[in-house]
DNA sequence: CAGTGGTCTAGACCACGCG
DNA sequence: GCGTGGTCTAGACCACTGT
């Protein structure tokens, strides 16, 4: 059970922890370390798949493995009014938003309980933290919801969500139902994590008093760096909702 | 981009999710499909662990690679009251529990809030659905707030939460954080998974009124077929507790 | 260009499960 | 014992990155 692999990557894995390899630093190129580890290619990256399934390593094509900074962590807060963009850390963030026109098709008819064909708005939001991204969302509104001054409102880094939750009515329920898988390549390469690091999917529904969906939002955050909270205040006594 | 293991992961997928290859059957041995595809078998193999990572195919040491029938989804749903074990699906779950007593050390400290060496109960329930594996609940009572029966209570498939819940005073809140990641090898083959299909992970506090911590639950479910839900009233207005 | 990782091969040998 | 998957080797060749 104890594998070369598993053993190199608990000595590598050591070493970074313990600092003995510094944060942002370049590993020796794989032909080497499979020479020190006395392994074959294969073997020796098969380990470092290991360590970056754990985001402890980051491949370059061409440049090398690096070992990655540690990151501050992201956390998602529940059942907020405004939109799930605002998870922004304390931290200043570049969030890159495109915005585009589409008609609702196939799933996100179900997602937002519209007729097929509904005119809606989808924000294609990337958000950069320095220079690697932090999380990937998509956000769909009905078009009528939607400001006019689009362009305006988006270039900016601030907060999106805020300028859609005032004009629109008050929300009655937020439903979030949060998800773990891997990434798809594309979204993968969107967050630039590997395809072997856990994300965290968020599905986000805000409906509105009348009971109709104001916004939908996907969201994907790297599993290594990311959590979702949610706190339920139970009044006192009252209400044993459950089944 | 459209490397041989891709193309034949994407064959296989199809084989399977069309129906072509039939649920619960077993796929040719490794060679003969490295045959039919004419690769090696290493690249078969790694086109294999796409399918594992997936969720669609299980690899059984020795037999085979099995076609996994696909199963009913795990909801687990937050905010309840009693403890996370009662994300039984409707189905009859077969429930094994083990109860430990053991005093509070180093993690647990923080999670329950207590002071080092004080008494506690832990639950490590593992529950089945048919054969195979549905979610892992490690479940952490103060002493003093676990019931003395304990044998009898446990030896049941009966909600185990209930009375827990029944023995301590109201709760007030429940704190719950969800993050995505991949299994260790200890929790991939408790829950029977690969290693590479992704776990969605909950930790659950629960507290009283007086802000103590009455019970702390670590909860993992397989990434494939579960999801935790969320939703949150606003009961109309008020409250623009937004940071 | 030289150096890096990405993919793949064609085997070998070991460990497990089942008849 | 035999067939299965699990691990590993010692290369080859391609693709990307930087100088």
């Amino acid at each position: 059970m104890t594998s070369r692999r598993h053993a190199i990557a608990d000595d590598l894995r050591n070493q970074i922890l313990s600092g003995r390899i510094e944060a942002g630093a370049r590993l020796p190129s794989e032909a080497q370390l499979a020479a020190r580890y006395e392994v074959s290619t294969p073997t020796l990256r098969s380990a470092l798949a290991l360590l970056q399934g754990e985001g402890l390593v980051e491949k370059f094509h061409g440049s090398g493995n690096f070992v990655r900074h540690p990151r501050p962590r992201i956390t998602y807060v529940g059942g907020r009014r405004a939109s799930a963009v605002q998870l922004a850390t304390d931290r200043a963030l570049r969030v890159s938003v495109r915005a585009t026109q589409l008609r609702a098709q196939a799933h996100l008819i179900a997602l937002l309980n519209v007729s097929p064909g509904s005119p809606l708005t989808e924000f294609l939001c990337l958000s950069h933290e320095g220079k690697s991204a932090h999380s990937l969302a998509r956000i769909y509104v009905p078009r009528d919801l939607t400001p006019a001054d689009l362009a305006a409102a988006w270039s900016d880094t601030e907060d999106i969500a805020a300028k859609l939750a005032a004009l629109r009515p008050p929300l009655a329920e937020v439903q979030e139902t949060v998800s773990a898988g891997l990434p798809s390549a594309e979204d993968a390469a969107a967050l630039r994590i590997s395809t072997s690091l856990a994300v965290l999917s968020i599905r986000r529904v805000a409906t509105d008093t009348t009971g109709r969906v104001v916004e939908a939002s996907l969201l994907l955050l790297p599993g290594d760096r990311a959590d979702a909270h949610f706190t339920t205040r139970h009044p006192t006594d009252e209400r044993g909702s459950n089944t």
